[in-house]
DNA sequence: TATGAATGAGTATTCATTCAT
DNA sequence: GATGAATGAATACTCATTCAT
């Protein structure tokens, strides 16, 4: 991959996950990235195939940030390592996040079974744990951490350490 | 408030909670609402001040949605309605609870005070049933709530009747 | 119709004719028409449709001119009138021949039925004569009168009016 | 001439022929051809290098395809000759009879002196065979070929062998 | 000779907005 | 209040052409 094609993938993932998709002018991206504009078209064909170029380095991404856990065999580990996950998240790595949230929103890019994995893993864990509903435990997990990462990455208000310890008691960690 | 201005805006909600607000053209509005383009921007000045229009339709409505539990005086009622709510979405209701939940991912309209009410009502409602942390566990249920009607209103997956069952019961109720 | 309109459809006419569909840009259209550019679209919706919209004023233009020939009832007076059309073609109709010869070898646009009438007149005027071949003879005279006519309209030759009266002549006219 | 640039050209004057000039971008041909965009442009300088290229070579051919009737020192034989040209088109020669009329509307390239040794050795045969006005009889059978040559390569209608016949029988061969 | 990355001017089309009626 | 014609700036995308390798 080329420099500029590259340079292209970067900026246009930070001008979609700020300003949208569909608001982001790809003028605007060739501005930003310092290339013309028609290269965009060369490389990806289309706006969209520029999306889908970066929903695919995404998703590549996102077994990454998920493989320590998937992998841990220790189920308090699992758990633990779950929860903080939106306490450690790195500022570098905001616009891949809210990337992701957003396009939820877009019923063509909203799949849910991307987090089947970590999902399974974490029924597993709570059934080793000995909970009841492994599989509602393993939900309700989700469910709160997705709305802690999305707070955090909106910016507007700070999740508090202490709502992580708080967290972390909940489930005897 | 003439009949066509009511029509614009309900079109407008719609088109706007389901195909994003930079993504609504006016000209679209104008044809299901079916009325002149120019009307719009007679009643609105703008296509913001349309949005805006709505935003505010919206918090008044949000508030009604509210008020039930807000002045409700038992606590664990005040929790077991709260938890409620999201399994509760009509169906004619989705495209009002859509923007609002779309609309946070907008900086400008993003306003996280929106549910202070709410958010206090719970609290109180925590501590008189003497939980520890009460402010937490308020956050908490919020947060879960939240994602409970993101996923509903998104529409790929349910969230299963068994699984409000494991909430109330986890809350003792 | 509005003046605008009109004036679009009479200036786009004039650059299909003269400089072909696929290379007249639609901003040169709009500039020489003095109109905006979005006008265009707002009117005939596509590049296309106005060249179809073009099509349609040039069919029924069509029709009137060859009218007094399908109507006339003397067999002579046809053949005579048909073979002088091509010799007084005005020139403020050039641009509307010139298109429909250059459209036929537009695929989608060569519609050789067009003629039918005409043809079947000619045949009709050929028997009537006590030709033998009629129907190869109107063909024959079609042949002619295209080719003499495409000359003319690029302009480079100009068929002298000797040819016309040695045509006339063939045909003991 | 190396294959790759005469693989160019042939697929140049297939498209250039078949979807016109303008409308046929450098694009195209390269990837049709096999070779890279830039190469076309180290042999032809231009786009419009490629068509003159093309017509060049064009010419040639026009002149051995006429070859046989202008040497031909029959009389006879010239008009029967001239007039089956149309009937014997080979398939494999559409695109360079396409391309040679449709280029006859781009006043640039509409030479009608290209000709001239048909016409004149068809006037010679007319004037052999004793037709009073030669040079006429000459351009009518010109005008006549070329509509029946058009209309063959449009591909929508056949011209009939009985057509050919009548021809041959007009001209009393 | 040949490639393929890169450009910049241009193209059809969209869209929020204005305005005369 | 309401329409619909009109605008102008912006948008995604195309294309002939250049250039370093």
């Amino acid at each position: 991959m080329t420099d500029k094609k590259e340079k292209i993938i970067t900026v246009a993932l930070e001008l979609f996950a700020n300003e949208g998709y569909s608001t982001t002018a790809t003028s605007k991206i060739a501005r930003k990235a310092g290339v013309s504009e028609g290269l965009i078209f060369r490389h990806f064909e289309n706006k969209k195939g520029l999306l889908e170029a970066i929903i695919k380095d995404a998703d590549l991404k996102l077994g990454q940030v998920f493989a320590p856990i998937i992998f841990e065999s220790d189920p308090k580990e699992v758990i633990r390592h779950t929860i903080e996950t939106p306490f450690n998240l790195d500022k570098s790595e905001y616009n891949f996040w809210k990337l992701q949230y957003k396009l939820k929103w877009q019923e063509e890019y909203n799949n849910p079974h991307k987090m089947k994995p970590l999902y399974d893993k974490l029924t597993w864990a709570f059934t080793e744990l000995g909970y009841q509903q492994a599989e509602e435990e393993a939900q309700l997990l989700t469910y709160i951490l997705d709305s802690i990462t999305m707070v955090t990455l909106r910016g507007k208000i700070e999740v508090s350490d202490k709502f992580r310890i708080f967290l972390l008691e909940k489930y005897n960690l």
